[in-house]
RNA sequence: GGUACCUUGGCCGAGUGGCUAGGCAUCGGUCUGCAAAACCGACUACGGCGGUUCGACUCCGCCAGGUACCUCCA
């Protein structure tokens, strides 16, 4: 069994921190997922995949994760709390359907793609407007401690108030004078003692259309309340991990930090994962800027900026090589190069299986584990075990090709490791080959091919290379062996 | 304007105070009737200027360029 040295960096603290969850062997792990007013973009696959990755890898490892990922529906605003629209209500008036029409839709989509993508369903994927009464409960609750006031109906967090007891800002390093003079001027901030002060509560304006009663109007929950709510209530009031992008931090992470330590308790959440962000031409892709590319242009290709489809399996192979704290620049080069490393990876795989030991072995099974698991253990460090696997390819193509010697129980550790890292914790699994198996198709092509071979023994090379030629030309590709030829399409 | 971060070879991307990750592309070689695949080899980089050091791509300072957050965003 590996070791369970995890090394992870905190955001919280600014530095790589060992992991000793609060109540081994048990974790809690909660992921900010999407607000569901559009189609799942490559932005998006980014913590999916990032975090799926700390799920597999904590579950390798023996450890017991309840992963908490949320869906948005409610109370995401589009702009300023005091006057932006629902994300869902405005894209339901737009479409003239209900908010939750809009929700399942876009939910479902987003389902659809996280799964092509091989990411793990989470243990609970709890949604806002089913937690409504709980988000009143603890805006309550943040009142009676004195940490809020009511104003026209709303209900705003007291930053002020708060800050002179705890620390707002100590997880995005801001500086509550530096918020003062750096808040835009913003229609509606009357209601609110102080610009930075935000909602956990708002009272609906007339065409408003998701609202519930509360207290203290007709409205909805803010933004920020959500994950404060849901965490805690499927984790418990102290729990391991909170996760999301990096453009989270703030304000929404702090938020929820202070509404955290004001309802349930100061250090109530370990440690803060964020991952970077993916950029295209160097900016940040998203939804506000408008240079996205959804998922499912990706897997068709249906896009301007894409010279052709790259497939779910390219996609997540091409987010893990690069480390998750870096930003990650969209390209078509870059994702060409994933497409092929990773389809060259896969073939290994199957090389793998076929291999034959011997009886001295040149190769050292277990340095290739011991490496991978390193990497891993160093916050996460996909590239680096990806690299490790390349390495692990060039061992396995020589001893296929007989340069290399391996013998079975280094055989047995290369298979294991191998294996598992390249599928069960970096999630890749191989890609379906469209009707390569197909019954009918193969036995056809195989009686092709043995006529080419029969011709190449004739040495009847114009017959052999045209029989190549024309099959390269349906899109099969043909390799010649030893043996006789393999093939695939 | 404030805060933080980044700048690595043709491209993407790790990493380290001295031991030149990895992938893709390109160019040689081996193998092959020729290819393909595979293997071997080549190209060996760290924005600029100073400083610390026996030694810096890695630490410090300055400069340049870029990005993110400060408003919704994964």
């Amino acid at each position: 069994m590996a070791d369970l040295n995890i090394n992870i960096y905190n955001s919280l603290t600014r530095k790589k921190e060992k992991f000793v969850p609060i109540k081994y062997p048990f974790v809690g792990m909660y992921v900010c997922g999407p607000t569901v007013y559009g189609d799942p973009h490559l932005g998006h696959a980014r913590p999916a995949i990032t975090f799926d990755l700390l799920f597999r890898y904590l579950k390798h490892l023996g450890y017991k994760v309840r992963y908490v990922r949320n869906i948005t529906d409610v109370g995401h605003l589009e702009n300023d709390a005091d006057e932006g629209e629902d994300k869902i209500g405005k894209k339901a008036k737009l479409e003239q359907l209900e908010p939750m029409e809009i929700v399942d839709y876009y939910t479902n989509r987003y389902h659809k793609a996280m799964e092509q993508l091989n990411v793990l369903t989470p243990s609970i994927e709890p949604r806002a407007s089913g937690h409504i009464i709980e988000q009143i409960e603890m805006t309550k609750k943040i009142l009676e401690a004195g940490y809020a006031y009511i104003s026209n109906g709303s209900v705003y967090f007291d930053v002020l108030k708060y800050s002179e007891k705890y620390n707002y800002g100590k997880l995005s390093g801001r500086v509550l004078e530096d918020l003062y003079s750096n808040t835009r001027e913003l229609d509606g901030q009357h209601e609110k003692k102080n610009s930075f002060d935000f909602a956990l509560w708002k009272k609906a304006s007339p065409e408003h259309i998701m609202r519930w009663p509360s207290p203290w109007s007709v409205g909805f929950p803010g933004w920020h309340l959500e994950c404060s709510v849901m965490g805690h209530k499927y984790l418990g009031e102290q729990f391991d991990i909170h996760g999301g992008g990096m453009d989270l931090l703030f304000p929404h992470h702090e938020c929820e930090i202070a509404q955290n330590t004001v309802a349930v308790g100061e250090n109530s959440i370990k440690y803060w994962i964020h991952n970077n962000m993916i950029t295209i031409n160097g900016q940040k892709m998203g939804k506000s800027l408008g240079n996205f590319i959804t998922l499912e242009e990706i897997f068709t290709g249906n896009h301007k900026l894409l010279e052709q489809a790259y497939s779910p399996m390219t996609i997540r192979f091409f987010i893990l090589q690069a480390h998750y704290r870096s930003t990650l620049d969209f390209s078509n080069e870059a994702l060409k190069a994933a497409e092929k490393g990773l389809a060259r990876l896969l073939k290994g795989a199957e090389i793998l299986e076929k291999l034959k030991s011997s009886d001295s072995s040149d190769v050292n099974a277990t340095e290739l584990k011991e490496k991978c698991y390193e990497a891993m253990n160093d916050d996460l460090n996909s590239p680096i075990v990806i690299a490790n696997l390349f390495e692990a390819l060039k061992t396995i193509n020589s001893i296929d090709n007989g340069t290399l010697k391996i013998d079975a129980n280094n055989l047995q550790i290369l298979k294991e490791t191998y294996n598992t890292f390249l599928f069960d914790i970096l999630g890749i699994i191989p890609e379906k080959k469209s009707n390569a198996d197909s019954e009918v198709l193969k036995p056809v092509v195989d009686l092709v091919l043995n006529l080419r071979l029969k011709a190449k023994k004739e040495k009847d090379f114009s017959t052999s290379d045209y029989i190549r030629d024309e099959l390269t030309k349906l899109g099969f590709k043909i390799k010649d062996t030893k043996e006789g030829f393999e093939w695939e399409l």
